[in-house]
DNA sequence: GGACGGTGAAACTTCAGGTTGCCTC
DNA sequence: GAAGTTTCACCGTCC
């Protein structure tokens, strides 16, 4: 059946006018576009001609403030989307923090929000239909070719979107958008009537290859090269490609690499193989063996060293699980490479020189760390926003790598016994996870209380334990609260009863001013 | 005359996303 | 390769 749709162009964004159309309808959009950049500049564009009326406006007002609302301090980014969401529509990427995605999403499925401009993160993993959805961008940039189309795949998993059954609908529209008849042609050819692409194997992947020989070999299940092969022989790789003898070659290297690396050991007679104890570990922490001996060779290097905080994130910044990492911009070169000399005494990692290949990743890493390094030393999202060009979300997924990877650290470190490492890292731990200075880790311990508590603690020269016990208890319940107060000192072994707290007069319990307790 | 603000063109940037360990309130 | 952001020169306005 084939129908046309009509739709009013009373402006030169096409996005825009489908839109419109949309809202008159009174149904609910979802917008793809390639970057999160444009997903913010276009729900930004919407958002400027979109003026909601009625009670849905009241509940966007407070939506917006919830948005405004959810970080410690906003960013700029909070506030780009609070805004947007005053007219009922939202950005959805993974820079955006976790609160805010949820915000959007529950929203969105409640009703209250009625277009979300997005990134593909949406469209996977996530159950969000929405009467129309718009595909505005079908090419996406990719390093080696420019701009290139996306999978079929991926075209197929956004029109998916569209339509929700569950809600009654009989239908839903996906619309692709064009800007010239050549264009639409080809769009219609490829995707809307083309098929999608078959499947491909990524096994043949080295980093992914070798992690599976080390794990076939540490549960053994495998304990030589003829039943490693008779195992890969089996896969869909071998079925897709037909070509076991480059498999075999491939994995030959790779059980050499492990052997180099002290991760597999052959018997006496070289017919059977097995895991050595760090080759377990390093299987069981689910690492590329590759970076593992790249952390190890590194903490090799901790004795010649001054190793401190930074020493460390680096480390952890050159792998190549840490990667994308943050880029670096002609501007702000010279000022990476001379963080890097400044720091030099104390990188791990092998140097390399400006001649070296690899050296743009290996300045990106300096820069990468020295994200961390501000993160542990207090800096908000704001000013990681504005100095690193990292958005909130990202900075979250790049610490809980970070930390899964000084956790791997520190288990390599036991087994290779070079114990001096582990207090530094078990540190630093603790820092990325709070965003706080070494002098706050005696306060950090406690329950309940994390960067903003203990920073507020530790101004108000409680800077420890012993301080904590020594406190008067209606000091510690004007800094923080009666109840935290109250958990603090039971936490110190003081049980105290809640009409301990003193209140001065003229004054309501809770958070008081701290004036009246500073020496 | 100079501070200020708005405007538009040019220069510069940046480009989707994700699983993995282990423990604990 | 293209969209988005930042920078900067230019111009008009106001004090």
């Amino acid at each position: 059946m084939k129908k046309t749709l009509k739709i009013e162009q009373r402006y030169a964004n096409s996005v825009l006018n489908i839109i419109l159309d949309t809202l008159a309808l009174k149904k609910q959009a979802l917008v793809f576009v390639n970057s999160k950049n444009s997903a913010e500049a276009e729900a930004e564009r919407l958002a400027a001609k979109v003026r909601p009326e009625g009670e849905g406006k009241a509940a966007l007002e407070e939506l917006s403030e919830q948005v405004l609302g959810a970080l410690e301090k906003p960013t700029k980014q909070c506030k780009r989307l609070a805004l947007c969401v005053k007219s009922g529509i939202a950005f959805h990427h993974a820079g955006l923090h976790s609160k805010q995605r949820e915000i959007v999403e529950d929203n969105f499925r409640e009703g209250t929000l009625k277009v979300i401009c997005a990134t593909p993160t949406l469209a996977y993993g996530l159950n969000l239909p929405a009467f129309r959805v718009i595909v505005r961008d079908l090419k996406r940039f990719s390093g080696q070719r420019g701009m290139a189309w996306i999978p079929v795949l991926e075209y197929l998993q956004f029109c998916g979107r569209a339509g929700r059954p569950d809600y009654g609908e009989e239908y839903g529209e996906a619309i692709c958008i064009s800007e010239t008849d050549s264009e639409k042609e080809n769009i219609m050819d490829h995707y809307v009537n083309g098929e999608p692409e078959d499947i491909l194997s990524k096994l043949a992947v080295e980093p992914i290859l070798r992690t599976y020989v080390l794990s076939l070999i540490a549960i053994e299940y495998c304990n030589s090269e003829e039943t490693l092969m008779g195992f890969f022989e089996k896969t869909f790789y071998a079925h897709q490609f037909q070509n076991t003898e480059r498999l075999e070659e491939i994995i030959e290297k790779i059980l050499r690499y492990l052997e180099d690396c002290g991760f597999i050991q052959w018997s006496e007679d070289g017919k059977r193989v097995e895991a050595t104890l760090t080759g377990h570990r390093v299987s069981q922490l689910y690492l590329d063996p590759y970076t593992a001996n790249y952390l190890i060779n590194c903490m090799k290097r901790a004795a010649e060293k001054m190793v401190n905080d930074f020493s460390l994130l680096q480390m952890i910044s050159y792998t190549l699980e840490l990667r994308p990492l943050l880029s670096v911009r002609v501007s702000e070169y010279e000022l990476v490479e001379a963080a890097m000399a400044e720091k030099s005494s104390h990188i791990l990692s092998i140097e390399l020189s400006m001649y070296d290949t690899d050296y743009e990743e290996y300045v990106k890493s300096i820069k990468t760390a020295l994200f961390f390094y501000d993160w542990i030393n207090e800096a908000d999202e704001e000013q990681l926003l504005e100095g690193y060009n990292i958005r909130p979300g990202e900075v979250r997924a790049k610490l809980e790598l970070a930390d899964w990877l000084l956790y791997a650290s520190e288990e390599l470190a036991k087994l290779s016994k070079m114990h001096g490492l582990l207090k530094e890292i078990a540190k630093v731990r603790i820092r990325l996870r709070h965003g706080a200075k070494e002098e706050l880790l005696p306060l950090l311990r406690l329950q309940g209380i994390g960067r903003v508590r203990a920073r507020k603690l530790y101004q108000n020269k409680i800077r420890d334990v012993e301080d904590i016990k020594k406190a008067d208890l209606s000091a510690l319940s004007a800094m923080l609260g009666r109840a935290i107060a109250l958990s603090l000192k039971k936490q110190v072994g003081q049980d105290l009863s809640e009409e301990a707290i003193v209140v001065p007069k003229g004054k309501r319990k809770g958070q008081l001013s701290l004036e009246k307790y500073r020496k």
